[in-house]
DNA sequence: GCCAGGATCGTCT
DNA sequence: GACGATCCTGGCG
């Protein structure tokens, strides 16, 4: 994984990210589901204008923009596009493979299905915080790689994303299509081309 | 199985 | 002073 794979339009990268890996420390999963926001989007945080918190997103791509969620959840993207182009995409959940009894211990479950099955449950089993807001991604302690050949067929499901109240019905959240570690089903029928 | 409500805090008005 | 790109629990069928 290199620093041109996130140089590329938003939408290309989430859809891309399905079936990559992503290791932190000693754990890691498979992302199984991501959503693009643009800094166009009026859900995006850049969407206001650069501010103290959201500036990561105008920085350079592949780093990665950590903020707090309902000041409770850390939630991770990453960042894409040229620098100055605020873009990022928000990963929404894991397949685990890997450190599998240590997000047990963080997450409090046994159940693996429900260890990274959503934005804020993947970062407390990956152990992300809001102290690796603007890291790079291609340094330690994460470890990206991309899509194994197992996954060169995957099917992505293209729908709307989760959450939010503005621009609610952009087909902006991608699902590998099949997974039973996405956080929430997808739609009959909605189906993005690779 | 579904839904309503609460936890909790950084950021911006 | 209001508002979230969320998650979990408890109450009710």
């Amino acid at each position: 994984m290199n620093r041109e794979f996130f140089d590329r339009s938003v939408h290309q990268v989430a859809r891309d990210l399905i079936g990559c890996g992503v290791a932190v420390g000693e754990t890691a999963g498979v992302i199984v589901e991501t959503e693009a926001y643009e800094a166009s989007d009026p859900a995006c945080h850049a969407y206001i204008g650069r501010t103290a918190r959201n500036e990561v997103l105008f920085g350079p791509p592949g780093h990665a923009y950590v903020y707090l969620s309902y000041g409770i959840h850390s939630l991770l993207n990453f960042v894409t596009e040229r620098e100055g182009s605020a873009s990022a995409v928000l990963i929404r959940a894991l397949e685990p493979t890997h450190g599998v009894e240590l997000m047990r211990e963080r997450r409090g479950r046994e159940d693996i299905e429900g260890l990274c099955s959503g934005p804020g449950k993947l970062t407390e089993a990956l152990g992300v915080d809001l102290s690796l807001n603007g890291a790079d991604l291609l340094q330690p302690p994460f470890d990206l790689s991309e899509r194994s050949a197992s996954w060169g067929a995957v099917e992505i499901a293209a729908s709307e994303r989760i959450g939010i109240t503005k621009a609610a019905d952009l087909p902006w959240r991608y699902s590998a299509a099949g997974s039973r570690y996405v956080s929430r089903p997808w739609p009959a029928g909605a189906f993005a081309s690779l």
